[in-house]
DNA sequence: TTTCACTATTTTGCATACAGAAGATCTTGT
DNA sequence: ACAAGATCTTCTGTATGCAAAATAGTGAAA
């Protein structure tokens, strides 16, 4: 979680570290490094053209984060869950989810309304188009959405953080153009229910977008 | 979070990273390193006698997981936490915590029962002693068997982590020999809704134990 | 053919070295 | 005395080297 942590937002030119980081999380989360794959450090270094050094210390952040796990012998490998564990994994999330989604609707702001909206519509745009990429970071930044509407930083970290680690497992469950759609279409009904201002029906309605997302997930895992 | 993460239980010879982690996580959690204050490298490298690069490696999976935090210009600090930024945490630490008693509630088996029960034991015990160090070793592992209770390690970790950043600020509370002996008598509300099973009861109590913990907080930072 | 021992190879963890950047300190001119 | 610049010091980020551990590979004996 640790990870996890409320990010230092850098205007400074990344070091190789930061840059090495960013891109793996940004492979994992996508679905682009498989659960399981194991991560050469030497062959890393070369694909980056930095030394071994800045990548053990990127892989090292990044175990401290959950998103990569030090393997039993050697090497350090993309998280791998199995059901029993993409089952707790998910009730964490569903528990996260659901306090985002209540403290939202208790806290909406116009501001906060139309940064939803928006990024709601971007998820349409893209599941209409039929372009998973895009969907893929259309629904990514409609959570986020949600998170930075609790006005809490360490919240909305700590759900994005579980979001990153099950990341490659919900990305398999957007296969076709009927998954993106349904998928969008059931943002819908999570966005009245934010935007009704009842926080419990908000919280209600998240933890069952999760857990019909739980669902899909264990379908293709 | 990350940071955290669900740890390797490592029956192996820490190495030097390990080593120097756990040892800065305790000194911090204990409050033996005030927030705001500097890590500097060499010096910390010559104390464990090692070099900069484990030394290094440590600090950078610490700020991670928001343990520490990069400095503005140079440098690695103890994170410290203004009051807006505490009452953001504790927002997010509330949450959590009511989850995980509200779950520990459901899944209560004889054993966690038991382990809860010897947990506060050594609470009540070191409190009475007025041995604030054990007092807080003993608080700590308290809450940690009411994570376990919930039988999510993802949930439990996600908790102890906050509890770790929080850690400084919250050991400054426990001052006098009454604070000890009043924090372990707080403990037995808690105890007794978990016990009764009635989750909803259980939840409510932890957030109220949370609440006046963050009173207590406030009031020294 | 299997198994055990021994050797070769890879990989890890750490130490050390070094260049560039950020501060700190010391001029020097006004 | 003070501002501006110059220089010096310290610190950070990265590269490289090396020893020890882990694995793979090889061959000999049962």
């Amino acid at each position: 979680m640790a990870s996890g942590s409320a990010r230092q937002d850098d205007r400074q030119r990344p070091s190789a570290v930061q840059r090495i980081e960013q891109a793996l999380l940004e492979e994992i989360s996508v679905g682009a490094l498989e659960p399981g794959q194991r991560l050469d450090e030497a062959g890393l270094a070369e694909r980056f053209g930095a030394s071994r050094t800045p990548v053990r210390e990127a892989l090292s952040r990044l175990t401290a984060q959950g998103v990569l796990v030090q393997g039993e012998r050697r090497g350090v490998f993309v998280a791998e869950y199995g059901r029993e564990e993409l089952s707790q994994i998910f009730e964490a999330m569903h528990e996260i989810e659901a306090a985002c989604a209540r403290i939202a609707a208790q806290r909406l702001t116009l501001l906060t309304r139309s940064e939803i909206e928006a990024a709601q519509a971007e998820c349409v745009k893209a599941a209409e188009a039929g372009d998973r990429g895009a969907y893929l970071r259309a629904n990514e930044a409609f959570h986020q959405t949600i998170y930075a509407a609790t006005g809490n930083p360490y919240i909305a970290e700590m759900a994005s953080e579980f979001r990153r680690r099950t990341g490659p497992f919900r990305a398999k469950k957007f296969a076709t153009h009927q998954d993106l759609l349904a998928s969008a279409r059931s943002h819908e009904d999570l966005i009245r229910d934010i935007f009704s201002e009842d926080s419990t029906a908000a919280s209600r309605s998240m933890r069952s977008h999760m857990t019909a997302s739980f669902i899909e997930t264990l379908k293709v895992n």
